[in-house]
DNA sequence: ACCTTAGGTTACTTGCGAGTATACAAATCA
DNA sequence: TGATTTGTATACTCGCAAGTAACCTAAGGT
């Protein structure tokens, strides 16, 4: 727990308790994240989040303002991931497709993990009115995001032309829908996942060679 | 409302009692759906949809058992077409890719409407243990469909070969995800959305002709 | 005329879980 | 040493919505 805090004198003192707090509101996160995974949020309680921290939900609410929170921010964890990634797929440099494809793998093994797992089973009728508001925007941004490099793709020739908007929301479903159906126990790593996916997509159903 | 009584007496009995009953349980049921898929299951309460439907609660529990078992009959109807669609692609002659297609298609248009959005909307930890089983068991079913049918397709050449279950989860995902995004006021039909959506799985996101 | 059943109402119980008031202990600061 | 801040617990409030009890009315069967 007590890291990096140069000495290990034990008068720790404003940078460390710093980070102390933010490793136990940290840990209350991916608790919380686990529970709204697998009951889903309505039917997670603040005190069963506590109690699996061995702590009282009071304590929570010293990390947290309401629960609304703790959820944005579970989901704020994931959807920045993704952001990040499609930003980094525009900076790059290369022909669209490449970092279209390296953006489709990033994104489909966030969907292999608690925060990305979150994301995909929140819906925005969970959050309030601000959380709500924000929640939306990160995901508008994600698909903007998506949908700019799909065009560019098919404007440099490197993608097949077609609807734009139809083709990011082909692949986001796709890619989101990992979240549901991928178990670490099913006999595929997530890189394999993340790889078949994105192949799939980007070959289509019918063969290449000889179509029918 | 009096639908199809032979005379138009106002005698209306046993099977035209029978009918008007399951006329309102539609009613119910169309309302509910609408509530759920516009502010979630939780966040809709019973006494809103009676309000819609200009009754009170007691009445609606003189239709259904409880507020689980409307969500599932919701459910129910929009997986039960998508299931009779898979049957009919099993059972129709041709090609496998072309069968597929069909369904696709199918299964596209269902997610435009309310009870399709509804199955998209709905994890199972809304529905208590009995209602859980069943509809998991339609789920399951439907995919095992799709699955066969990407395989039958692989065997036959008429698709591309691959991992069959990635192949039919990354479909599946796709046409699940236009409920999620889809607005019959955004200037694409429902049928063009189908289309559009089908053809991007068909045919990848990579241009056929001159690979890069 | 009478009983029964269907469909509906008003008014209630009830339980759960979010959020809070209050108190307490330990450590840091002055 | 005393004051203040930080973290935690115990024990509460309180509102909402699911589900129920009891009652009413009208129509159909007999």
């Amino acid at each position: 727990m007590r890291q990096a805090g140069s000495t290990s004198s034990p008068w720790v003192s404003r940078r460390d308790r710093a980070a102390e707090r933010q490793s136990k509101r940290d840990a209350v996160l991916c608790t919380a994240v686990r529970f709204f995974n697998a009951q889903g949020f309505h039917a997670t309680s603040l005190d069963d989040v506590a109690k699996a921290l061995s702590v009282t939900k009071p304590t929570i609410y010293h990390y947290f303002s309401n629960k609304d929170e703790i959820l944005f921010e579970c989901v704020r964890l994931g959807l920045e991931t993704i952001r990040d990634a499609t930003e980094a797929a525009h900076s790059d440099g290369g022909p669209a497709r490449d970092r279209l494809e390296t953006f489709m793998r990033e994104y489909a093994l966030v969907m292999t993990r608690d925060f990305g797992i979150c994301v995909t089973r929140t819906s925005d009728d969970q959050l309030g009115e601000e959380s709500r508001a924000k929640f939306r925007a990160l995901k508008r941004e994600i698909n903007e995001g998506l949908q700019s490099l799909v065009e560019e793709g098919m404007r440099d020739g490197s993608l097949a032309h077609g609807n734009a908007q139809v083709v990011a929301f082909t692949v986001a479903g796709a890619l989101n829908w990992i979240a549901r159906w991928y178990r670490p126990d099913g006999g595929m790593s997530a890189q394999q996942v993340a790889d078949h996916t994105v192949a799939t997509l980007i070959h289509g159903l019918i063969p290449r060679a000889p179509a029918s």
